[in-house]
RNA sequence: GCCCAGGUAGCUCAGUUGGUAGAGCAUGCGACUGAAAAUCGCAGUGUCGGUGGUUCGACUCCGCCCCUGGGCA
């Protein structure tokens, strides 16, 4: 919602393959905006085709900010990414330029609308080790193991959460204290009036676009971007490494798997993905401004919604 | 034409000495506090190829038919 005396700061979001991006980018040319990325895999620069980053063209018709800054080496998290959307968004206003946001990662966007709990970083060996732990103790002991000093989070978590009793532990062995109670700190909003824009299309309308753009990412080249990256004999669990098809594509490369298949196993994902979205969004955020893609009223409905938000 | 192996959930298959069926994947729904394009939870569906028979009872046993794959001719 818009509230007096707060700069403006737009948020486009959606499922994948949703167009959130054209939109963030047709806007950002008619209002003198910049467009800032929200959405975790597009921060890295090891796969622009595959992660859907903007192209030269699109980059040259308005200043675009954080695709591709972190080599694949880097971890982002929200609270990081946070940070940096924070700076960009500052740097924006600063040239009295309109900043929009757009990406699908909605755990980013809440924690920089938000806030997020401060809690000081673990060492990446840390974790590590709490992944061994995991494997080698196997999920009950582990979990037994950190209701002692965290009996709290333990109740929240599945049992089979491997990723968050992870977490947990590593909070607990960094900093002796219990993730939750860490969590339970102060989280401090964001400075800006948001207003936040939803593109929420129809399944089979996603489903195909979804496939085509897989179609046109092969015949853009992501086998040689995948297979350059490869070559480089990455650490399996870089977090960059997870972007949709190239998990699948070095599967390929290893001979485990044809290029056909590759190519029906990564749809699927990011279907699976675009649908996890969509239940983000319909429980997670309440958007000011909703459009299925396909009716493409959206640009002139925001511009309204912007020069009468009491309407 | 003959022989063999199969026809079970959308797909790949499991189904123990006959008591009307299950796993994985896909799909749907959901959760989500520093890996989020991640991680995880829940749920459903079947004229068990067709038909006749044996039996209290057949996915399971028998006959015939249809279809698929392989082999022999």
């Amino acid at each position: 919602m818009i509230s007096q005396g707060q700069p403006l700061v737009i948020v486009v979001t959606g499922p994948t393959a949703s167009g959130k991006s054209a939109l963030a980018l047709a806007l950002a040319e008619r209002r003198g905006g910049t467009v800032i990325n929200a959405d975790a895999m597009q921060t890295y620069d090891a796969f622009p085709i595959l992660t859907a980053q903007p192209t030269a063209e699109e980059r040259a018709r308005a200043p675009h900010a954080l695709y591709g800054v972190l080599p694949l080496g880097e971890i982002v998290s929200a609270a990081r990414w946070r940070t940096m959307a924070t700076d960009e968004i500052e740097r924006t206003l600063g040239e009295g330029r309109l900043p929009i946001l757009c990406g699908g990662s909605g755990l980013y966007l809440r924690t920089l609308m938000k806030g997020i709990a401060p809690i000081p970083d673990a060492p990446a060996e840390l974790r590590e080790q709490a992944n061994a732990d995991w494997a080698a103790l196997g999920a009950g002991a582990f979990r037994a193991r950190l209701a002692r000093h965290d009996p709290a989070i333990v109740a929240r978590l599945k049992p089979g959460d491997r990723q968050r009793h992870v977490r947990a532990w590593e909070v607990w062995q960094a900093t002796g204290r219990p993730l939750s109670a860490w969590q339970e700190g102060e989280a401090s909003a964001a400075p800006w009036s948001f207003v936040t824009v939803l593109l929420a299309p129809e399944r089979p309308w996603l489903r195909d676009r979804i496939e085509a753009r897989f179609d046109d990412m092969l015949a853009g080249g992501i086998a040689a971007e995948a297979r350059a990256v490869f070559d480089r004999r990455p650490d399996p669990a870089w977090p960059g490494l997870k972007a949709h098809g190239a998990p699948e594509l070095f599967r390929h490369f290893r001979g485990e798997m044809s290029l056909d298949e590759v190519r029906r196993v990564a749809i699927d994902h990011t279907r699976q993905y675009a649908k996890r979205q969509m239940t983000w969004f319909r429980h997670q955020m309440t958007p000011d401004l909703v459009f299925d893609p396909r009716a493409d009223q959206s640009l002139g409905a925001i511009e309204k919604f912007l020069d009468n938000p009491d309407t």
